[in-house]
DNA sequence: GCAATACATAGATAAGTGTCAATATGTTTG
DNA sequence: CAAACATATTGACACTTATCTATGTATTGC
């Protein structure tokens, strides 16, 4: 994972209703109805932060029916982590 | 580490300069005139920059004469990866 | 087919942000 | 003290963003 990348993934992390979205969603695949419920935003607000998560590569998406259900990106998750690990610092 | 510390220290490093900067003093301290040699911005924007780095807690400056030299507070860093690979994807 | 449901998109707006030029503050040096 | 240097602060500006209301697009179920 390059820099500029990295970057984006920590832009869209860096706003409280999407990393708790985020952590909401490491417990599995979740429905944005199901997702909504838990925060005091409207809808159009919900889908703004999941389109922002899903461009960054955090995200994917599964469309059933009338729902669409969200999920972490394993691999870019994974790479984001390693990213994260990898910044050594000065001590260590 | 509370969420909205981690999501503070993300917006801090949503930016890719300022992720940059933070990678460039991974390799230990560094003067504010020496790591304005490397970007393309003027003086004032990179002060803004290591401002947001220190008040998200994140950098650390010691003032020598006329100098600012900057570094990683491994502690907050340290922490700040410790939530990132707390969040567990669905695979694992 | 029609009403209800789930979600996305469009448009507006207030607030935030990255950047710069200008200026201020403090320090070193001649 | 005066000039030069390193950095911070201020104020302005263009751009982005988080949020809302209103509306559009599918899909489900009666």
């Amino acid at each position: 994972m390059n820099e500029s990348d990295a970057a984006l993934i920590c832009k869209a992390l860096g706003d409280a209703n999407r990393l708790r979205i985020i952590r909401m969603l490491a417990d599995g695949e979740m429905c944005a109805c199901k997702l909504l419920e838990e925060f005091s935003i409207t809808q159009p607000t919900l889908s703004h932060h999941m389109k922002v998560l899903c461009e960054c590569g955090l995200v994917k998406s599964r469309k059933e029916g009338k729902w669409s259900h969200y999920s972490l990106c394993c691999s870019t998750f994974e790479n984001f982590k390693n990213f994260v690990s990898g910044l050594s610092c000065c001590k260590g």
